[in-house]
DNA sequence: CTAACTTTTATTTTT
DNA sequence: TAAAAGTTAG
C-alpha cells in the first residue's frame, strides 16, 4: 500500500477528506509526493477522476504526476484527470466556452513578442513618441493590469491609475490599452494574461458556465500556491466556492514570481479566505545535508514576512558550503568546470549530478565556454528557447495563419517572408483600409478589387497570390494531419529554400531547426493519437507550443550538466549545485533592491537556489565581470554575509589577488607587492598567498586584455575608458606607461613612452581616476 | 521594395 | 557584446 511510503506529517494531508486544506511544505519535504498520493487516494476512495482538477506550475510536472498516479490507480482512470498549468487548463476551457465571449474556438495565443509587436504598431499608428511610450514598458503595464483584473473599463473608472500614467507622461495609456484589447479581439487572439482574465470574465458573466465547472471540479488541488496571481486566485476561488474541496500546497519562502503578478498574500491569507481551513506542515527535509538546510534557514530568517515553520533534516552534515572568489567571470567558469571535473573523477559521478544556477541568462556564456574547453557535456535550459527562434516562429506563423486568418501578428510576420515584394507602404495602406472597415487584413486583400486603396495592380496580384496559397493550405488542413501539412507548408512557402540558399552556417542551423520542428510535430501527432480526447490537429499543436514551458523539456534524461536560471530550477534537485555570480547588483539584482519586499524576494530566490542542492553547494563570485560588453567592478553579494559562518568554507585559491588602483606613472613590468591587496574581503579567511605561480600565471594570461584605440594623429597615444584593463604584456620589462591626463568625460590617455612592444610578460592593472 | 549599413538598446526573472 | 531596430542608397 502506497501510504506506507509516507511519514506521519505527509500522511495527514493525504488522508484529509473534504473541506479546504493548506499544506505548507518546506523545501525538499516531499510535497509533490503528497499531492500525487492525495489524488491517488481520492480516487481509491471513489472520487471520480473526472471531478478532479490539479493545477501545477509546469506542464512537465503535470505529466510526471499523472504518470505516477497512473502507476497507482491505473492508466485508464488517470487519463481523465484535468491536470496542467493554469494557462493550459484554462486555454482548454476557453476553447469550449470562449464563444460566449465572442472568441472562436480556434483562437490564437499571442506570446509576449506578438503582444509587443502589436503594441508597437499601435503606438506608431497613434503617432506617439516612442521614447516616452516604450512598447515593452507599455506591454508590462497592460499585463499587470490584466493580472489584477483591471479591464479597460475598470481602468477608465479608476482616476488613480490614470493619474499615475499621466504622471509618467503617458496620458494616452488608456487609449493604447483599449486599442490593444480590441485588436486582439478582432484578431481572435488572446495573450497569456487573457487566458486567465477571460476565464474570470466567463465565470462571472455566465453563472451557468460557472455552475457547470463547479460541478465538474469537485476537488481542486493547486501546487505552488505561493506563486499564483490575483487572476488565478479568483478563478480558484470561484471554482471551489461550491464544494470547498480546495487543497493548496506551497511554501511562502519560495515565492519568486512577483514580477509576474504572483501575490504572496494569497498563501499568507488562505486561512482567512476559507472557513475551517486545516493547515498541515511538512518540515522534514529529505533532500539536503544539515549544512545546506542550516545555511538556507539562516538566510531566510532575515525575511520578516513569512509563515512560521522550521525546516530540519536527519541527513548527514555533509561538506560545508564552498565559497570561491575569482578575478573575472572567465576564471569563475574555469573554476566551476574544473571543480565539476574533479568531483566527477573523485566520486565517479555522471554529468547529470551537477547543476550550475545563475540569476540572469546572460551569465551562462562564461560557464559554457569553460565547460566546452573541458569537454564536459552540458545543456542550457531556458534562454532563447527553441520556439522563440526566428525561423521557428516563421513556420509557426504560417501555421497560425492557416488556423486563424484573422491573426494579424502572424500575417505581418510572414506576408513578406520569404520576400515576395510586399513592403511597408503596402502594409500600411492595407492596415488603414482594414481598420476602416473593421475587418481583418487577410479578408481585406480579397476585396481589393472593389477598394484598391492606392495599391497598384502588380502588388495586388502578389497579395492575392499569397492569400490563395494560404487558402490552399487551409483546404489541406481539413484532410491532412499536422505533420504532413507543416512539411508541405515549409516547402511550398519557400522557407526551407530561403535558409538553404544563403549557405552560411547560420542558415544551415536554421534549416536544421525547421527540420527539428517538423520532427517534433510528427512526434506530437503520434503522441496525441494515443490520448483519449485529442485529435492531433494543428490547433492543438499550436496551443501546446504557445504554452510550452522551458522546463517541459526533460531534465536529466541525457547525461549533461544542467545550466539554468534559479527561477527555472524551482522544484528540481541535484547532488551538486553551483550558484555563480554571487555579487551585489547581480544577485541581488540591481533592479530589485529598491524596496524591502523586492529584496526579500531576491532572498527567497537565493533560498530556492541553495535548497536545490542535495550533497554539496558551491557559491562563486568574481571581482570583475563583463557586463554590457564592458568590464566592471563587482562586490561580493550581501547574501554571502547573511549565511551563518559555521556553514561556510572559503576556498579562494592563491591567484586571486587584486591590484590596487594604479596611480600616475605607476605601471612597470614587475609586480609591486605592496600594492597587492584583497579588495573588500568577505568575512572569513583571507587568501593564503599573494604570489602567483607559473600555472596560475598561465591561466591569467587567457584573460582578454583591452587596449585603447591608438589615436590616428599619434600612434603612441591611446584613449582608454576609466575602468578598462590595461595589458602590461605589451611592454618589455622596465618600459614605462605614462598616464597623460584625464578629461571630465572619464577617459584617460596613455602614452607609450618606449614604444617597442615585444615580450609577453603578463600583468593586469586597473585604471582608476588618474591625474596628469 | 530590397539590401546593406548604421545606430540603439538592453541584460531580471517567464506562463 | 550582440541582437534588433532604424536609415539610406540603389
Amino acid at each position: 500500500m502506497f501510504l506506507n511510503e509516507l511519514n506521519d506529517a505527509q500522511k495527514a494531508p493525504v488522508l484529509h477528506k473534504d473541506g479546504p486544506l493548506m499544506v505548507i511544505a518546506g523545501a525538499g519535504s516531499g510535497k509533490t509526493r503528497v499531492l500525487t498520493y492525495r489524488i491517488a487516494h481520492l480516487m481509491n476512495q471513489g472520487v471520480d477522476s473526472f471531478n478532479i482538477l490539479a493545477l501545477t506550475f509546469t506542464n512537465k510536472a503535470a505529466r510526471e504526476m499523472k504518470k505516477r498516479i497512473a502507476d497507482i490507480v491505473g492508466n485508464s482512470e488517470a487519463k481523465n484527470l484535468w491536470m496542467g498549468t493554469f494557462h493550459s487548463v484554462f486555454a482548454r476551457l476557453l476553447r469550449f466556452d470562449g464563444d460566449k465571449l465572442g472568441f472562436p474556438s480556434n483562437f490564437t495565443i499571442y506570446d509576449t513578442q506578438d503582444s509587443q509587436r502589436l503594441i508597437s504598431s499601435i503606438i506608431r499608428e497613434m503617432s506617439l513618441d516612442k521614447d516616452i511610450y516604450k512598447y515593452k514598458q507599455i506591454q508590462q503595464r497592460i499585463s499587470s493590469y490584466k493580472n489584477s483584473l483591471i479591464t479597460v473599463k475598470a481602468y477608465f473608472q479608476n482616476p488613480e491609475l490614470q493619474e499615475a500614467d499621466a504622471m509618467a507622461k503617458r496620458p494616452r495609456m488608456g487609449e493604447i490599452y483599449n486599442e490593444y484589447v480590441e485588436r486582439c479581439f478582432k484578431a481572435g487572439a488572446m495573450d497569456f494574461d487573457d487566458l486567465l482574465l477571460r476565464t474570470n470574465e466567463l465565470l462571472t458573466r455566465f453563472p451557468e458556465v460557472l455552475m457547470k465547472y463547479q460541478e465538474r471540479f469537485k476537488y481542486i488541488l493547486v501546487d505552488e500556491y505561493q506563486d499564483t496571481n490575483h487572476s488565478q486566485y479568483l478563478i480558484v476561488r470561484a471554482l471551489a466556492d461550491r464544494y470547498q474541496n480546495i487543497c493548496v500546497v506551497g511554501d511562502d519562502a519560495q515565492s519568486i514570481y512577483s514580477f509576474r503578478g504572483a501575490n504572496i498574500s494569497n498563501i499568507l491569507n488562505f486561512q482567512r479566505d476559507y472557513d475551517d481551513v486545516s493547515v498541515y506542515r511538512l518540515e522534514q527535509n529529505y533532500r539536503s545535508t544539515k549544512n545546506i538546510v542550516g545555511a538556507a534557514n539562516s538566510v531566510i530568517a532575515k525575511n520578516k514576512n513569512q509563515l512560521e515553520k522550521v525546516v530540519w533534516t536527519s541527513n548527514d552534515h555533509g561538506g560545508k558550503i564552498k565559497v570561491h572568489r575569482s578575478p573575472t567571470d572567465a576564471e569563475e567558469g574555469r573554476y566551476v568546470a574544473s571543480s565539476i571535473f574533479e568531483h566527477k573523477m573523485q566520486h565517479q559521478l555522471p554529468n547529470g549530478a551537477f547543476a550550475v544556477l545563475y540569476r540572469t541568462n546572460s551569465q551562462s556564456r562564461s560557464i559554457e565556454d569553460a565547460l566546452r574547453k573541458r569537454d564536459i557535456a552540458y545543456r542550457i535550459y531556458g534562454g532563447l528557447s527553441f520556439y522563440q527562434r526566428k525561423e521557428i516562429k516563421d513556420v509557426l506563423a504560417y501555421l497560425r495563419l492557416i488556423v486563424n486568418p484573422a491573426d494579424e501578428e502572424a500575417l505581418k510576420r510572414v506576408i513578406n517572408f520569404p520576400a515576395r515584394g510586399i513592403g511597408q507602404t503596402t502594409m500600411d495602406r492595407l492596415t488603414v483600409a482594414a481598420n476602416q472597415r473593421g475587418i481583418p487584413i487577410f479578408d481585406m486583400i480579397g476585396q481589393l478589387e472593389q477598394h484598391p486603396n492606392g495599391i497598384n495592380a502588380g502588388t495586388r496580384r502578389k497579395l492575392e497570390d499569397f492569400v490563395t496559397m494560404i487558402r490552399s493550405f487551409q483546404i489541406m488542413n481539413q484532410q491532412a494531419d499536422a505533420f504532413t501539412l507543416s512539411e508541405h507548408v515549409a516547402r511550398k512557402t519557400g522557407l526551407l529554400q530561403e535558409f538553404k540558399k544563403d549557405g552560411t552556417p547560420e542558415g544551415i542551423t536554421r534549416m536544421e531547426n525547421i527540420e527539428e520542428l517538423l520532427n517534433g510535430i510528427k512526434d506530437f501527432v503520434e503522441g496525441q493519437k494515443e490520448l483519449a480526447d485529442a485529435k492531433g490537429d494543428l490547433t492543438e499543436f499550436l496551443e501546446d507550443v504557445a504554452l510550452a514551458t522551458d522546463m517541459d523539456k526533460e531534465v536529466g534524461d541525457e547525461d549533461r550538466v544542467a545550466l539554468m536560471t534559479i527561477h527555472l530550477a524551482k522544484g528540481l534537485e541535484f547532488p551538486y549545485v553551483y550558484i555563480v555570480g554571487m555579487e551585489e547588483d547581480l544577485f541581488p539584482s540591481a533592479m530589485s533592491m529598491n524596496t524591502r519586499s523586492e529584496l526579500e524576494e531576491e532572498r527567497r530566490l537565493f533560498y530556492v537556489a541553495l535548497t536545490r542542492a542535495e550533497k554539496q553547494a558551491f557559491l562563486t563570485y568574481t571581482q570583475n565581470r563583463y557586463r554590457w560588453g564592458k568590464l566592471i567592478d563587482a562586490e561580493p553579494s550581501r547574501f554571502l554575509e547573511e549565511i551563518d559562518e559555521e556553514y561556510l568554507e572559503y576556498i579562494t585559491p592563491v591567484e586571486n589577488y587584486r591590484f590596487k588602483p594604479l596611480l600616475d606613472g605607476d605601471i612597470f613590468g614587475e609586480v609591486d607587492k605592496s600594492r597587492l591587496r584583497q579588495r573588500k574581503p568577505v568575512p572569513g579567511k583571507p587568501p593564503t598567498s599573494h604570489k602567483p605561480n607559473q600555472e596560475q600565471l598561465r591561466k591569467l594570461r587567457r584573460i582578454k586584455p583591452q587596449l585603447g584605440e591608438p589615436s590616428a594623429a599619434d600612434p603612441a597615444l591611446a584613449t582608454l575608458e576609466t575602468g578598462s584593463l590595461v595589458d602590461h604584456s605589451r611592454f618589455g620589462r622596465g618600459e614605462v606607461l605614462k598616464i597623460e591626463g584625464v578629461g571630465s568625460d572619464r577617459k584617460a590617455e596613455i602614452r607609450f613612452e618606449q614604444g617597442n612592444v615585444k615580450k609577453l610578460l603578463l600583468r593586469f592593472a586597473k585604471l582608476k581616476v588618474l591625474k596628469s
